[in-house]
DNA sequence: ATTTGGCACTCGACCGAGTTAAGTGCCAAT
DNA sequence: ATTGGCACTTAACTCGGTCGAGTGCCAAAT
C-alpha cells in the first residue's frame, strides 16, 4: 500500500523530470499531479526513496532527479505500455512499402527509427552467421580471376575477387559452381566450414589449387566479417537538447563510431525488448546513456538487433513502444522475403 | 612589396589563431614571429587589412581573427603545401593493403582521413553512372522470381529482386543472361539505357513481359540510385574543440546526415583540390565550416569525390595535402583494380 | 615618409558581496 | 499518519569594481 504511492510518486518524479529537465521538487510535484497528499508528506516519501537510492539531489537545495536505479524500477514496475501516436503508427505501417534490397530495409529502418524516437538509432544487418545461403554465383573475370558472389536468405550480398594460380575454364568453373551450390543451398553459414572440410579432397591436384582458393574465400566470407555490420543514424538528435550532456558529447559520438561498441551495446540477439540504463552498461563513454532493443528477424530466429540510445533521461514508455513495433514491422517483411 | 609584408601579417595571423583558437593581437605577434617590425606598425597594417575585411575584431578590445574571405586569400595566395608527417605518410601508403571489396575501400578511406586530419571525412561511391558494366547475372530464385546482380568495373554491386509475371525456364534465364551481357558489357551506365532501348522488341509477345520486367530494373539499378551514396566519418572530431562551434552544432550534424546535402557539398567531380570557405557555401547550416574536396578515381576519369569538412578555423595546408595524397592513393588503387 | 614609443581609452573577463528563490528537513499541531 | 510552519542551505543571479589585453592616434625618431 504504502509502497504503492511511494512508486506513484517516484512514477510522477520520472515524468516531470523527463518533461523538464529540471530537478522537480515537492510543491511542483503535488501542483502538477494529483496525489491527494500535501508537499510535505510528498517530501518525508521523497527522502525515503533517496534512502533507497531511486532518487536524488544535484545539491542540498535543489529538487530531486531519477538514479540509474530509479529508472530502473521505473522501466521494470511503474511504466506502461505507451500506445503509438497515429502519425507514428501510420509511419512505421508504410515505410518499407517499395523497399528495393536488404541496404535500402536497413536504412530506411535506421532513419525511421531516429525520426520517431528522436533519438539515436542502431541497426545491425542480419547477420551472417545466422542465415543460410541461398546461392553462390562464381563468374570468372578473366581466365585468371573471378568474382565470388554470396547471396543469403535474409537478401544480403558479400562479393570477393579471387586471383588464381592457373588458368580456369568456363566448364570448370561452372561444374564447380554448381557442385557448391549442391553442397551449400541452405545451408546455414556458420555451418559451412564443415560442409566445405573435406570438399576440396575430392578435385585432382592440378585443379586443387585453384578450388582451394575459391573455398578460402567463400569461408572468409561466411565466417570473418559475420556479424559485423551495424549501421547508425540521427546523431544529430544527441544535440538537440544541449543540456543532456553536459560533460561534451565528444566520448558518446566517438563510442558511436566504433562498430564492436555498436555490435556489443546491442548484446545478444533475442526475442523482446530490452533496456539498459546509464551505469549498468560497461562502457564508460555511455554512462550517461540508455538503450533500448530489440531482437528482429524472421519468426522464432531472431538474427540481428536493433534499438536506440538516448540520455538516462528520455521516455523509456515511448522509446519502447516505438522500438518494439519497428523491429515487429521489419520482421514481418523479413519474413515475406521482399 | 609593402603588400608582401601585409600578407606576411595575415599569414601570421591564421597560424597564430588556428594554433590558439584566441583572437591575436599586435604584441604577441612581434614576439611570436619574429617579422622585424615593431607591434605599433603591425597595428598599422592590421588597421588596412581589416578594412579590405581580411580579418575582424570579435570586439574592440580583443585581437583579430580572419574572416571567410582572410582565409581565402590565405589559400590561394599565402598557404604552401606542407609536406606529410612521416607516420601520415606511411598511414597513407599502407591503407588498402588487403582491402577485399568496394565497401571495404570506402571505409577504410573514410576512417582513414577522419584519423588523419582529425576532421570528418567524407567519401562518395564511385558514381554508378560513370562506370561501366562488367557483368550481368540472373539468378532464379523460384520460377517466378528472380534476383538480378549488377556488377560495375568500379567493384560496386547492386542487386534487385523481380517479381515475374508468367513462369521462366532456366534456359531462358540463361539465354536472357547472356544476350544482357553481350550487349551491356563494358557500356557505360548512362548510356545503358540507349542500348536497351529496343531490346524487348526482339521477343515474342509471350516472353516479353518477363523481360521487361528485367530490363526495367536493370533501367532502375543503372539510373536511379547512380549518384547516391556517400559515407561520413570522425563526426566525433566535431565535437573535439567545444569552442569550434560555438553555436550548437545541431544544424552541422544535421546537415551531415543528409545525402543530398553531402552531395552537393563535395559537388561536381573534377580533378583538383578544392577548398569551399565558411560563407562561400550555400547551406546555411555548414557557414561555420570549410570543406577541402578532390576528385578521384582512375586516370583520366574522376567518378566521385571525397573530402573532409571542419571549423573555419583549420589548418588548411594539411588538410589539402591529407586529401589530395589519399584521393592520388585510392585512384592508383582502383587503377589496378583491386 | 615610414616606423616607433607613449598614452589615453575601450571593453570583456574576473572577482566578491549581497540578494533572491527554490527546496529541504524537522517539529509541533492536527 | 499527515500537515503547516519555519529555520536553514545553497545555486543562481545581480551589481560594482578592478584588471588587463588590445586598440587608435599622435608626436618623436629614423
Amino acid at each position: 500500500m504504502i509502497a504503492d504511492r511511494r512508486l506513484e510518486i517516484l512514477r510522477a518524479i520520472v515524468d516531470d523530470y523527463v518533461a523538464t529537465n529540471e530537478p522537480v521538487g515537492s510543491k511542483v510535484l503535488a501542483a502538477r499531479h494529483s496525489l491527494g497528499i500535501s508537499p510535505a508528506t510528498i517530501r518525508n516519501e521523497m527522502a525515503l526513496l533517496e534512502e533507497e537510492g531511486l532518487i536524488s539531489q544535484p545539491h542540498t537545495s535543489a529538487g530531486r532527479i531519477p538514479t540509474d536505479l530509479g529508472y530502473r524500477v521505473f522501466v521494470d514496475r511503474i511504466s506502461t505500455v505507451k500506445p503509438l501516436s497515429a502519425p507514428e503508427r501510420r509511419a512505421i505501417d508504410h515505410f518499407l512499402e517499395g523497399a528495393v534490397d536488404l541496404d535500402d530495409v536497413v536504412n530506411r529502418t535506421v532513419r525511421l527509427l531516429a525520426q520517431v524516437t528522436k533519438q539515436v538509432a542502431i541497426v545491425q544487418y542480419p547477420s551472417l552467421s545466422k542465415s543460410a545461403v541461398r546461392h553462390i554465383e562464381i563468374l570468372p573475370l578473366t581466365p585468371m580471376r573471378l568474382m565470388i558472389v554470396l547471396i543469403t536468405d535474409t537478401g544480403r550480398v558479400e562479393q570477393r575477387i579471387v586471383e588464381l594460380a592457373n588458368q580456369m575454364s568456363e566448364a570448370n568453373v561452372a561444374k564447380l559452381r554448381s557442385q557448391l551450390n549442391l553442397l551449400c543451398a541452405g545451408e546455414k553459414l556458420n555451418l559451412i566450414p564443415n560442409t566445405l572440410k573435406s570438399f576440396t579432397e575430392k578435385f585432382e591436384p592440378a585443379e586443387r589449387t585453384n578450388v582451394t582458393s575459391v573455398v578460402n574465400v567463400i569461408l572468409e566470407m561466411a565466417i570473418e566479417r559475420s556479424e559485423e555490420k551495424v549501421i547508425v543514424s540521427g546523431t544529430a538528435n544527441l544535440a538537440r537538447i544541449p543540456s543532456d550532456f553536459p560533460s561534451s558529447f565528444h566520448p558518446i559520438l566517438e563510442a558511436l563510431e566504433e562498430q564492436v561498441v555498436l555490435l556489443h551495446l546491442l548484446g545478444e540477439t533475442a526475442d523482446g525488448t530490452k533496456v539498459k540504463i546509464g551505469h549498468e552498461q560497461d562502457n564508460t563513454n555511455l554512462q550517461s546513456t540508455s538503450i533500448v532493443t530489440s531482437g528482429y528477424g524472421p519468426e522464432g530466429e531472431r538474427v540481428a538487433n536493433l534499438g536506440i540510445i538516448g540520455p538516462t533521461r528520455m521516455d523509456y514508455s515511448g522509446s519502447m513502444s516505438a522500438v518494439s513495433a519497428v523491429a515487429r514491422y521489419v520482421s514481418r517483411f523479413l519474413e515475406e522475403g521482399f
